[in-house]
DNA sequence: GCCGTTTTCGGCCCGACTGTTTTCAGTCG
């Protein structure tokens, strides 16, 4: 029997884009289109598989899921379309849905130019910019014209994906903002948008300021050495492009709204669409200018984001929790989480050495830590079969417990102690690459999955599960395998090995490598519900990677976890009893 | 198409910018 391949989540996603698209062509009304494109956003991000979810009969659970798309979605698997995206594909080109991808082309547009012009395809449309024929259609012009053909230059030279991580957005933003902080125009200076939430990625740096001297400011950002290309400056603010490519705006306003601009430009869109829908409701509008009240037409200002948010009944809420996932009830309910914080954490529990592939000493990382402040911190080198050439041998793993033993006694006390551990592989059969009478002498085993990626979920939820059920192991290292903007993770059942490490007294973790981020925001949900404990780890390959500590509390924040939730926010001798041997 | 301490219908966020226009539609964040 020929076995068809489950459709992932994200292939169910894509389709409803599209089917959304198709509608905005076909003239339906936005709320629909929304519809379409809010519930592809949702299943997305969902951390289970929605086509599991769709057989159990409980996709509608999702928020924006109801009957119709359900149905749609059962459409999907059984018969690998959708019927309504049939019909309209018949009507329309499918074609004609990436044209509607240029920036500044949407499905009106898109739309005439097939009705009017006979578009169906991009390399149509770059043929009717070339003979100067967009022109003559009402509504656009020349200038029409010339954008339209700058945006199908750009798209030969590079591919879509413009998002950068945070680990490169970041910095940049806080290098700006404390150069305009320091400039004398400058009365107050943040970073907004998703950078100051801490996301995974981020499209572009939002900077916003109030100043003395508006335009005196915005000068300074585009004469910065990092612009390498910018608009011209205005007391609104300015626009610059850095040498990496990311877009910086920096947005000026009075003091007097400076909160309502802050919240504003913090984001997300779902925030902010959800913080607005609930203002309505209450007779009042919110902007990035004030709170009006519909009723007399009375705008208040906020000068902080606190009063902007106690305007609206809500206690404040972090902006790493701003992404329309329930916050706001939270906040009118008082039950917002008091999420970790960086300073909450008690030591490092995955990190590497010259032994394997680290770049800093057994002793250099060891300091290092130390300095931190760590009370604890576990070295977990590569094991016997990494395979990069830099694995550990049984026999060098017994000396370096020795080493370790050694530095402990030179180093270590009861404020600070170094755990030998080893990073192992977790063998397709779910089985460790070292002796158990080997790992036993170890302090600190995590286990993490690095060769055979391509299983069936099935396959693959196996192996990990006996690995977490493996009575010596001690944490899950990287769960789902991801390096974002680089490749999805292999598939697996998150909830079965969640509810598996439950059972077996398994810490998960968080890796906080900037390019990890995984356990996901989603999934580390996940597994906080099924009562699992989380480590926050760097995985640090050298000393100042140790600094990715920031990152995994940025996920952790994100998925609402609080020091509660967190077994390395623990003092050694109580996280000594969370443990499981 | 979804949703409900204004439930099964009638709503569904807000403003800036752009290019094209004599007052605005489309697009975007």
């Amino acid at each position: 029997m020929a076995v068809k391949k489950e459709m992932s989540n994200g292939e169910i996603a894509d389709a409803f884009t599209e089917l959304g698209t198709l509608y905005e062509l076909d003239g339906a009304i936005s709320y629909r289109v929304l519809a379409y494109r809010d519930a592809a956003k949702v299943i997305k991000q969902s951390p289970v598989s929605i086509a599991e979810l769709t057989r159990a009969g409980r996709v509608t659970e999702l928020p924006g899921i109801g009957k119709t798309i359900e149905e749609k979605i059962v459409a999907l698997m059984e018969t690998g379309s959708i019927p309504s995206a049939d019909k309209l594909k018949a009507k329309f080109p499918p074609s004609l849905v990436e044209v509607t991808l240029i920036p500044g082309l949407g499905a009106k547009t898109v739309r005439r130019l097939h009705d009017e012009l006979g578009i169906a395809t991009l390399d149509d449309l770059r043929t009717a910019v070339a003979e100067q024929r967009l022109r003559a259609l009402k509504g656009l012009g020349p200038k029409a014209e010339e954008n339209i053909a700058a945006q199908l230059e750009k798209l030969g030279d590079e591919g879509p994906s413009e998002r950068v991580l945070l680990s490169d957005a970041l910095p940049i933003a806080e290098r700006l903002a404390e150069v305009l902080r320091e400039h004398p125009a400058s009365q107050a200076v943040d970073i907004a948008g998703s950078a100051r939430r801490l996301a995974e990625t981020c499209k572009d740096i939002d900077l916003i300021a109030t100043a003395s001297d508006p335009v005196a400011l915005a000068t300074a950002l585009i004469e910065h050495p990092l612009a390498a290309a910018s608009g011209n400056p205005s007391s609104n603010g300015a626009r610059i492009t850095t040498y990496n490519g990311v877009a910086v705006d920096l947005r000026i306003v009075p003091p007097k709204e400076y909160g309502n601009l802050l919240q504003h430009f913090t984001g997300s869109a779902a925030h902010n669409v959800q913080l607005r829908e609930r203002a309505v409701k209450r007779g009042l509008s919110v902007s990035e200018h004030g709170i009006k009240n519909t009723e007399t037409g009375k705008l208040s200002r906020h000068t902080t984001e606190a009063a902007v948010y106690k305007r609206l009944g809500l206690s404040y809420i972090e902006p790493e929790l701003r992404e329309g996932r329930g916050e706001i009830r939270a906040a009118a309910d008082g039950k917002l989480p008091k999420l970790i914080e960086l300073g909450d954490i008690r030591g490092d529990l995955h990190s590497h050495t010259t032994l394997s592939d680290g770049k800093n000493t057994l002793d250099e990382m060891a300091e290092a830590a130390k300095a931190k402040g760590y009370a604890y911190f576990a070295v977990t080198d590569h094991s016997a079969t990494h395979g990069f050439g830099d694995h550990v041998t049984p026999e060098r793993l017994e000396e370096r417990i020795e080493e370790i033993a050694e530095l402990n006694a030179r180093i270590g006390s009861s404020r600070f102690r170094v755990l030998a551990g080893t990073e192992s592989n977790i063998l397709p059969d779910g089985s460790l690459d070292y002796e158990d009478s080997l790992l036993e002498r170890l302090d600190w085993v995590v286990a993490s999955v690095h060769t055979s990626f391509r299983m069936t979920k099935a396959n693959m939820t196996a192996r990990m599960v006996a690995a977490v059920e493996h009575p010596l192991v001690d944490c899950l290292g990287h769960p789902s395998g991801r390096m974002l903007l680089r490749r999805e993770g292999y598939d697996f059942d998150i909830e079965a090995v969640a509810e598996a490490a439950a059972r077996a007294g398994t810490f998960i973790e968080i890796n906080g490598n900037p390019n990890r981020r995984d356990l996901s925001e989603q999934n580390a949900r996940v597994v906080a519900d099924a009562g699992v404990k989380i480590c926050l780890n760097t995985d640090a390959h050298r000393v100042s990677t140790l600094e990715n500590m920031r990152y995994g509390i940025a996920t952790a924040r994100r998925a609402w976890l609080t020091k509660a939730d967190v077994a390395n926010a623990r003092a050694w001798a109580q996280f000594q009893k969370l443990r499981k041997r």
